[in-house]
DNA sequence: TTCGCAATCGACAGTATGTCGAAAAAGTCG
DNA sequence: CGACTTTTTCGACATACTGTCGATTGCGAA
């Protein structure tokens, strides 16, 4: 089986300089954006020399797809009842935001140059892909239930809906200093586009009027 | 008064020259991605030196200011018949929106770099920004007229919605090959941001029903 | 202890950016 | 036409990063 790319291979005495990169580059991130960080940095950081940098890395983009696995996890963490679920819940969609707001708030910095670096890196944009994917296929299926059973009205493909939700979400946690201000709003805007409806709507039509 | 930044003064001769610089830029643009994009093809495009190219502009930036400039004004085309009206007027949304498309149809490698690289280079940023702004301060007073008169139900503070649309727009057209093709469900998206109800809505009401 | 792999580093080579000062082309004006 | 100024051009440098190579050191296991 084959490690992670980039490293050779081995136990564990280097593998505390490894952490020491990676760590090194949380660090820099938290102050800076990821294109004014060096690779000597890394390794100054890390205390060892630029050229040994390498021996754990292949580039400075490395770093960055190591750093995004460690929490690739969290990003969809908290969406499933919103996901799986049915109709206009907007607690579970708030819980959902809330949690991505909360990882944009620590990793912005991260987030942003790996979406910014995204494409001209392979990897990066496989890891973009993925994820894209992995939003906007259940939140589709989401939508195509929810029209099915007639609690949504007609609209874009959901497959295209879904795309629009998921950009949005990445524009504007990416464009603001304070993500978690945003959620609320989010909840309301999100809510409307799958959900809204008015009475100078082309298609479609009001599914369910207020008491 | 003072001239474009970078360009020293004078009148005609090398203008040509500036000409081509800029006429290579848009080639190249048609064909990749801005940060592939070196000083040396710019130069020898417009069939100067390396070194002479600076003497024209400061940097690859300030030729995408000088590109961009030509575009500014394109760029809210279209748009004063949505902007400046009432309700959910389909029609002259599209309008705006299909003029948009156009523009990052044509432009989409110039306009992608631009947002991309405006971090990190102020006159970049500043450009973004007064765009931006630009857009939102008309829009948000629109949904603020519509909010006041009945015509849309209440919702995020409308400077944040405006600016939540704004995002929108710049993020799907940035990440489509075929802008053009969203034209249709933007509108759709746009209009339920904005008027969008529905019956399970914490907020709000349906304003107007389907006859 | 000695063999082999993990780890480290210095020296290079490559690419791109930007600066300087000297010189060549173009205008200007007497 | 000449002298003089301004525009334009370029080669030579200096700098910043990236990535590669080969030699060497450290260190654990047979």
């Amino acid at each position: 089986m084959s490690t992670l790319p980039g490293r050779r291979r081995g136990p564990s005495k280097g593998d505390r300089r490894e952490q020491a990169i990676l760590e090194t580059a949380r660090a820099l991130l938290a102050r800076k954006p990821l294109a004014d960080i060096t690779i000597d940095e890394l390794a100054a950081g890390a205390e060892i020399s630029r050229s040994s940098f390498y021996f754990y890395f292949d580039s400075k983009l490395a770093v960055v797809v190591a750093l995004l696995h460690g929490i690739t996890g969290e990003l969809g963490r908290d969406a499933g009842p919103w996901l799986d679920g049915d109709g206009p819940d907007a607690e579970s969609l708030r819980a959902a935001l809330s949690a991505l707001a909360v990882l944009w708030r620590d990793q912005g910095r991260l987030l942003t140059g790996a979406f910014a670096a995204a494409p001209g890196c392979p990897p990066l944009a496989q890891w973009r892909d993925g994820l894209r994917a992995a939003h906007v296929d259940r939140l589709a299926a989401r939508i195509e239930r929810d029209r099915a059973a007639g609690r949504a009205p007609a609209g874009p493909a959901p497959r295209v809906l879904a795309g629009l939700i998921d950009d949005l979400r990445t524009a504007a946690f990416a464009g603001t200093a304070d993500p978690e201000a945003l959620v609320d709003d989010l909840v309301t805007v999100e809510l409307r586009m799958i959900y809204g409806d008015f009475g100078g709507s082309p298609l479609g039509r009001v599914i369910r009027q207020a008491p």
